[in-house]
DNA sequence: TGCGATTAAATCGTGTGCGATATATCTTGT
DNA sequence: ACAAGATATATCGCACACGATTTAATCGCA
């Protein structure tokens, strides 16, 4: 008898599986930079914009305080961001890099070049994969709201 | 000047975040059955085979037993599956599953259908994606081994 | 046979990730 | 101006995830 209920078959491992090696490549690439992975998606997102509430930092990572404000805490520690309230509205903290939270972008450039070429895949090889995961995840989120 | 440290980019982050929404989704309905997404795993790979080693569980979902022996004390705990070693091998511990965990089977059976739905996509493109996800890795743990 | 190497789980410490809740600040309607 | 609601961040508790180490059992080979 058929089972549908077998973990090859399931997508979601896939993903599950697919990130944890992810993680696990990046790992001691990032070990140099003294960042763990999350550390270094909000260290990236903010070489991009800096300046930034915590609110518009998780908006992009779709991370919510009780993840952020630990994280970017320990990322204080480390000498790379400062946070302080908002003059304006004291509800926010803004995060801004310091000099040495500028000066690792750096260190971090060759990166990408790293995974693209572990990768061996061509520029639409990847935007394609990453097009479908877009799609799944817009399915997912579609599906959610509508089922409350 | 061009940039290319932006997250939108990143294939890694369309799958960290495809996990995310993977696992948000999955919440739910998995509180339903009163496991966690990792827990669901490990009972979907006893489900297929039972009467195995935490090391045959842990190769086939990437995990070891820094991870695996507490969340199967979670499961022995909730009266799902019994750990016992292994008569004759006293280093292995066998995990079962008990009456309660294989009749937890059945109101597990709906829920890849509730994905496949939401997802809404052909055989034939979830396993396109499947298939690039592997490679992916494939690709990834190659060189790894590579650079030790 | 016996002892060092290997193997299987478990344990420990740290860092996410998230539901639930708390606290402080701001906004809105009257 | 002020109370009610909304918003931003922080805190708490629990469950992964994993590097490093520990403990116990088995294996391999001289």
């Amino acid at each position: 008898m058929p089972d549908n209920l077998q973990l090859d078959q399931f997508l979601c491992f896939s993903i599950y599986s697919a990130e944890h090696t992810f993680n696990e490549f990046y790992r001691p690439l990032l070990a140099e930079l003294g960042l763990t992975y999350p550390q270094y998606l909000v260290m990236v997102s903010l070489w991009s914009r800096d300046d930034r509430t915590v609110r518009e930092i998780g908006a992009e990572l779709s991370l919510e305080s009780n993840t952020l404000t630990p994280l970017l805490k320990r990322l204080e520690a480390l000498g790379l961001v400062s946070r302080t309230r908002d003059a304006k509205d004291e509800r926010q903290v803004r995060i801004r890099l310091t000099e040495k939270g500028r000066q690792l972008k750096k260190r971090a450039e060759p990166v990408p070049a790293c995974v693209a070429d572990a990768l061996g895949l061509s520029g639409e090889e990847l935007e394609d994969l990453r097009q479908k995961l877009l799609l799944v995840q817009q399915r997912l989120k579609e599906t959610m709201e509508k089922q409350g």
